[in-house]
DNA sequence: CCTTCATATTGACATCTTTCGAAATGTTCC
DNA sequence: GGAACATTTCGAAAGATGTCAATATGAAGG
């Protein structure tokens, strides 16, 4: 069961072989939902903005610049990765920060690793 | 530009920090579209259960009483994992067999993992 | 070639997604 | 409290996606 709970907290081990279980269908679900939030340009921009970023974070009022899209819609990605649990967003007077979940996303790519 | 080419053949080394480098557009968008094949659950359970099976392939006479489809629409997943490069097809004699390109897989796994 | 069985494609429909402008909410500072 | 700025929420439009029934294509064996 641990291969494949990747909602656990602590960081799973790399190059952990996770797909050797079939994935029943809330599992699956579960899943789709982390990875959905990955599958799209801009979030996988804004992700590797944060990620490279100096301190590993970034203030959101440069991003709409950055990705092209209107501070809106920059708004709505980012709630889709913090809902997601990839993003942890700390609000630091009147801008937000947003700083990249490293754990979560090893988790997630563990998921995915083949058996060594 | 190695560490955002996930389009090549060769397996990337595991545990390889992908994350540190911005994407552009071009390579969020191919990523996404690799991510995308993966985030949907009914994908993710033909994923895993090709993964499972005895020898590493299945044939897809028995998948969509598996994930409980149509058999269309499984050809219709299927082929999306193929054309992500996902998955392998191979023709014997009437069924079509499918396999993991687990080195795919891998691929878009270390550009997820953050640096150790 | 003609039948049979396995798989893919087509067409249609409902749902979800991305996007933006406009308006609402939140935060600071005077 | 009110002005000023940052961010989210709302509403709507355009496009993408998942699904299945019906149909078409492909392969095997007489």
């Amino acid at each position: 069961m641990k291969v494949v709970d990747f909602t656990e907290t602590t960081p799973a081990l790399c190059c952990t072989p996770l797909l050797q279980v079939t994935l029943d269908e809330d599992q699956a679900a579960e899943l789709a939902d982390v990875l959905k939030a990955l599958a799209d340009p801009v979030r996988l921009r804004l992700v590797s903005l944060i990620a490279t970023a100096a301190d590993g974070e970034i203030c959101t009022c440069d991003l709409p610049a950055l990705v092209g899209r209107s501070q809106p819609t920059v708004s709505h990605h980012l709630s889709i990765l913090v809902k997601a649990g990839l993003l942890e967003r700390e609000q630091r007077g009147k801008w937000a920060w947003f700083a990249l979940r490293r754990d979560r996303l090893a988790q997630v790519s563990d998921i995915l690793v083949n058996p060594g």
